[in-house]
DNA sequence: CACAATTATATTGTACACAATTTAATTTTG
DNA sequence: CAAAATTAAATTGTGTACAATATAATTGTG
């Protein structure tokens, strides 16, 4: 059979794995927070910045709005955020943190140390992991 | 704000960014041979070992029975595999291919090639990624 | 050998992810 | 300024992904 073929020289198949292994290590921490880690990148995005529009965090994050409209709904439900359309244009929706989606920021502070703890890596290796997995979707993202 | 929680220092975020670029750059390419990213990986593992049960592809590519069952019959649906109950113990389903799956595989021995070509990347930045993220997955199973 | 425990898969329910289409609002242009 | 084009979200449909539970078959044990 074909090398390349072969499950063990996919160049994919590492990453997408890596991704599944990485948020399974997140499920527990974020699940006391009450999150998904997709609802979690979204609220780093507002805790970043506390109001923006559907479409500039499906910019930041690459999700489009069949993924996103959904998940915010979700997060306003449970009261973290609220969604509002602009006075100024009607077709926009700004998100904007509540209360309680604000103060949830100081229970997050300690996740990323929990997880580099769970992960049991050297920084070197995180760090090495964050450059070359930067480096690739840049390149991929000048092409398109 | 405190620098952890930014999203540009995020670790997994890339890794599960990255997984989400590389499988939009197959997509277009599976599409032609009618099968998904998820698809293709099932079948990478069915070419490489033409009759295997659901846990031993599952245990392959980290899946379990709640993503492989639909997906699998998705594929009987198309005529690429076929499930059927072993004789000797009732509870295994074996997945075989049939004849056109396995013709398939002469259509995917170019996906490779093609889909280095559409990353652009240098081979050093591929086998980097490759050997970092196998690495940290690794590590990870070691401590589960 | 019967019954409990285990095993393999299937099912159910929730939550992404994304393509394609729709809807409604705003901008552009003739 | 009205019709066409564009834009921003929402909706619809398909396909993962996974936790939790169910079902059915097999194995282990008293």
């Amino acid at each position: 059979m074909s090398e390349e073929l072969k499950l063990k020289n996919q160049v994919c198949f590492p990453v997408y794995n890596l991704a599944k292994e990485i948020i399974s290590l997140y499920r527990p921490i974020l699940k006391d927070l009450d999150l998904t880690y997709s609802q979690y990148i979204v609220m780093l995005v507002l805790w970043e910045n506390e109001e923006q529009n559907v479409s500039e965090i499906g910019s930041l994050l690459n999700l489009d709005s069949g993924t996103l409209t959904p998940l915010l709904k979700r997060l306003e439900l449970k009261g973290f955020i609220e969604r509002k359309r602009k006075a100024t244009d009607e077709r926009v929706v700004s998100i904007t943190l509540t209360e309680e989606g604000r103060n949830k920021k100081e229970k997050a502070e300690c996740i990323p140390t929990q997880l580099v703890e769970a992960l049991d890596i050297s920084i070197e290796d995180l760090s090495e992991l964050k450059r070359i997995t930067e480096k690739i979707t840049n390149q991929i993202n000048k092409i398109k």
